[in-house]
DNA sequence: AATATCACG
DNA sequence: GACGTACGTGATATTT
């Protein structure tokens, strides 16, 4: 075929991705109203093509296409894993609206171009050379300045936000250079949004200048040995592999074989019914109207049928119905959870939650499942409740008559629960996700009430069911106590009878819906939708894995050490009682208190609230100087401590199935958004004195792999010095010194090389009482110094660091305005306590000071647990705990520095794109057969 | 169910 | 001038 493209005529190219993504930042979550399918992209996508045709009625554009870009893994992903490893993931309410703004380009009969593997900025390369090579015009509508590299000759870009040109002249004056050098310039300064590495140290600027005085890249790497600057020159020498390697990925593929020629995309007038049609559909009634006037049709009728029961989007939502548990439905048949599943499918939501055996997901069975669609329309689904026994007291083995054999009825749910086009809501969710993938079944997408109440409201109130059943319903849930019980008679959910379980199963699911759908459109009147989408949501998969993954925890090394434990105690224990001059139980307080202050007269005793003497570690170190026996009860207690809370209750927790230990995190229980470990907590295990250390000799790899920790060096500190700015703190990170010891230095006036370690020591617990709001009392008691001195040393530590101060005062001025602190990523930590006077004030004060760096540090981990999945898929490793700061892999030994190359990567990287902060993060990383080593 | 104690970051 | 304090968690044992 001959091709008409030539001379005359004039291409524009629509960087479709850019305005997909532009549309859903300009507007609010807008959604359909007959059946809530998220919609707001594809209006202002919408908006913008027809604004872009409108704009160009009449002038000289003869070709014009939108390209997309199709599939996650590219050519680029081959030659670099961590190409684009930092991306926010895709918004779970954009996903579905992707391929709908294929049809709306389509239906503005405007071609519409993708092709699989391929970035579309690698499409429009190619059309533009191809045009540019036929003697046309091209224009780029795209802000992406990837795409500048293509400028000249003929071809320009438009910007389409601030509707400016940019022509070599515009390109000179964003590079330093001409577009024939982009590709070298970004290739040296890197680009943090694409992970593209560059050469460290070196920006936009330095590169111009560099490529300036050599004239390309090639020439510049070949002669770098002629750079004056040491550390640019070692930088180029040392990094050239990396510095190739990103200019293979930011160089543009203008080559490609494209399955379509520029004459497929010459301008086409909009066929009227079509673009009607696809208008309608969407209930788009403002643009439906403007662009029939324009087009000189009729506008078609949309009917407004709102749907019954409430609307998340719309706010005006009918009243709901009481909860009545009396109605809810049991489903006993296939053909009945057929119709319940047909019902998710229309409305494209469901709430689901599982009734078990027992609380804890690796060790308890499915018992029932309950579905709800709208409020008060819920059901119950029994699966294995037993039957009831002969008499009252032995229940039956055998299964209740009239339920759904188990695998028939996942069989008919898998679908649904599997389905991307359904919502599936649940109150904690990883609860239920784990059972169902306990089952073979991989829940997603969901939604998670519990966690958007915890994105809305940390500090105000608990997230639990009942709590916000409570709160925003007014509406008390059946106690669950009142089916199975307490104490020693308590029964497992699968012996309580159907009727029963019908109505408080159903009911919370029903209870979620509502729920749900009076959060939705809250999380974004609270700003709060990033942090929900980013940090919460995202992580209940992440942790979901983790947690069923487990870790493996060695019995006999524990066995052992709680015998050697229980042998030291006893001798302990006849020693104390003799010093005692009688027996009494050494693990009570109460006993021990009488002893010392009473029957040996010390002095020091101190009663409590309830009168009885306090006997807490730093009492009884102080007795210590003068007698014996506290300090064997020093000794006694540290040994008590390790074997019940560890050797002991540890080898209890090893699940009998797969003999390794599996803790659960909760999203949702620290307010300031760092996790927290139960059932057994693992970031608690002892490290800072030997015996105890020796515990996580137990915690060991499989054979053939070692574990991996990975943690942050000072990350609070840092965080500290980023957000209250101080310029000596920031520095001397980025000089990489010893932050401790620098502060001593500028506090005390002492030489670098002079510093003695308890100097150190003591700026050292200065610079965390500034963490945690410091005050004279807490940082005397600290040190052991009197009051006076503590509050000596922190006058003169802000007398140093002005800005510290500065920065507490403001955030704590923050938080009595807004009653609320917020973290670097937007995260919101309520402080109402903020405004009591009294003690209480004191304690809020200091919260308020230390959450937003607990916090900023709490989302920065978050954010690299969010991305490790992917980051380390192709890796024979496993990331299988979290310690705040500190991240936990089990990996096959061959790959272990492949592991920690990456893993370190994500999380030095972590806070980019959305937070640059002017210091460095940085991981340590330990290897070894065990968690002591691995340390 | 509350309190004291102590393990971690 | 007195109050009573370092921030955030969870598990255990003892006592009420």
């Amino acid at each position: 075929m001959a091709g008409n493209f030539g001379k005359g005529c004039h291409l524009h190219l629509i960087d479709g991705s850019a305005f997909i993504f532009r549309a859903y930042h300009a507007l609010p979550p807008l959604t359909r109203k007959s059946d809530g399918l998220p919609i707001g992209a594809v209006s202002g996508f919408c908006n913008m093509l027809q604004r872009y045709v409108e704009g160009n009625a009449g002038g000289d554009v003869t070709h014009v296409a939108v390209i997309f870009d199709k599939g996650s893994h590219t050519f680029r992903n081959d030659l670099y894993d961590l190409y684009k490893a930092n991306r926010e993931a895709m918004p779970e309410d954009l996903r579905p609206q992707i391929p709908l703004t294929r049809r709306a380009t389509e239906a503005f009969n405007i071609a519409c171009k993708e092709i699989e593997g391929f970035e579309a900025d690698d499409i429009m390369a190619t059309l533009a050379v191809q045009a540019r090579e036929a003697g046309g015009r091209v224009t780029i509508l795209s802000s992406d300045k990837d795409l500048m590299q293509l400028v000249g000759d003929g071809v320009e870009m438009l910007d389409p936000m601030k509707n400016k040109r940019i022509d070599r002249d515009g390109v000179w004056e964003k590079f330093g250079v001409g577009p024939e050098r982009v590709v070298d310039v970004q290739a040296l300064a890197g680009d943090s949004v694409d992970n593209v590495p560059g050469a460290p140290g070196i920006g936009i600027k330095t590169a111009a200048l560099l490529i300036n005085e050599f004239g390309t890249l090639e020439e510049l790497l070949d002669r770098a040995s002629e750079i004056k600057q040491p550390k640019r020159r070692e930088t180029l020498i040392e990094k050239r592999d990396q510095i190739e390697l990103s200019k293979k990925l930011v160089q543009l593929d203008c080559d490609m074989d494209l399955p379509f020629s520029l004459d497929d995309l010459e301008v086409r007038d909009p066929v009227a019914d079509d673009l009607m049609g696809f208008l309608a559909e969407m209930e788009f009634r403002t643009l439906t109207k403007r662009i029939s006037e324009s087009l000189g049709v009729e506008a078609p009728v949309i009917p407004d049928t709102t749907p019954e029961g409430a609307n998340p989007s719309t706010g005006d939502a009918p009243e709901a119905p009481p909860i009545d548990p009396s109605k809810y439905e049991c489903v006993r048949d296939v053909a009945a959870l057929e119709r319940w599943v047909a019902k998710a499918h229309e409305r494209g939501w469901v709430a689901v939650d599982t009734e078990t055996t027992g609380l804890n997901e690796m060790a308890c069975d499915l018992v029932g499942i309950s579905l709800c669609v709208e409020a008060g329309e819920a059901c119950y689904v029994p699966l294995t409740h037993r039957a009831a026994g002969t008499d009252d007291l032995f229940g039956s083995d055998d299964l209740a008559e009239g339920q759904i054999g188990l695998n028939e009825a996942l069989d008919v749910l898998r679908p649904m629960l599997e389905d991307p086009a359904i919502m599936k809501i649940g109150q904690n969710m990883k609860y239920d996700a784990k059972i169902f993938a306990r089952y073979g079944v991989q829940v997603a997408p969901i939604d998670d009430t519990m966690l958007m109440s915890y994105a809305m409201n940390a500090g105000l109130h608990g997230h639990g069911m009942d709590a916000l059943a409570e709160r925003y319903l007014s509406h008390t849930p059946i106690p669950i106590k009142t089916l199975l019980g307490t104490g020693k008679s308590q029964i497992t959910f699968d012996r309580v009878p159907i009727d029963e379980a019908v109505k408080y199963a159903a009911e919370d699911a029903d209870i979620t819906l509502r729920l749900w759908q009076l959060f939705k459109p809250q999380l974004h009147q609270a700003r709060v939708t990033r942090v929900y989408e980013g940090l919460e949501r995202p992580l209940v998969p992440v942790l979901a894995q983790m947690e069923m993954h487990g870790i493996h925890v060695d019995r006999d090394v524990l066995s052992r050490m709680s015998n050697a434990f229980a042998q030291k105690m006893a001798g302990l224990e006849s020693e104390i009682h003799e010093l005692a001059g009688q027996s009494f139980n050494v693990g009570s307080p109460a006993q021990l208190g009488e002893i010392l202050f009473e029957t040996m007269g010390l002095e020091g005793g101190k009663r409590g609230k309830n009168g009885k003497y306090s006997t807490g570690a730093d009492i009884l170190e102080d007795l210590a100087t003068e007698h014996e026996l506290p300090r064997r009860v020093l000794d006694w207690r540290q040994l008590s401590k390790l074997k019940s809370t560890y050797t002991d209750a540890l080898q209890e927790h090893i699940n009998a199935e797969t003999g390794r230990v599996h803790t659960s995190y909760s999203i949702a229980g620290a307010n300031t958004g760092r996790l927290a470990s139960t059932d057994p907590n693992l970031q608690n295990i002892p490290i800072r004195t030997e015996e105890g250390r020796r515990i996580r000799e137990a915690f060991v790899a499989e054979p053939g792999k070692v574990l991996v920790a990975l943690d942050y060096s000072q990350i609070e500190l840092r965080i500290l010095a980023h957000m209250a700015n101080i310029d000596a703190l920031k520095q001397a990170f980025r000089d990489g010194l010893d932050i401790h010891a620098m502060t001593a230095s500028e506090m005390f006036n002492v030489p670098l090389d002079e510093m003695t370690p308890d100097v150190r020591r003591q700026a050292k617990a200065i610079n965390f009482g500034v963490i945690y709001g410091i005050s004279g009392f807490g940082l005397a008691r600290n040190l052991r110094i009197p009051r006076s001195e503590a509050q000596g040393f922190i006058d003169r530590y802000f007398e140093r660091f002005p800005g510290i101060k500065a920065y507490m005062d403001d955030t704590v001025a923050f938080a009595k305005e807004h009653k609320r602190v917020e973290t670097l990523f937007g995260r919101v930590i309520h402080t109402p306590e903020i405004a009591a006077s009294g003690p209480r004030a004191g304690f809020a004060k200091r919260a308020a000071i230390n959450a937003p760096i607990q916090g900023t540090a709490a989302d920065i981990i978050r954010r690299a647990m969010v991305r490790m999945p992917e980051a380390i898929a192709n890796l024979p490793a496993k990331m299988l705990l979290q310690v705040h700061d500190e991240l936990l892999f089990e990996v096959e030994e061959s790959a272990t520095d492949e592991l920690i190359g990456v893993a370190k990567n994500v999380m030095e990287k972590a806070s980019e794109p959305v937070v640059k902060l002017d210091v460095p993060l940085v991981v340590d990383a330990g290897q070894g057969a065990n968690w002591a080593e691995a340390h």
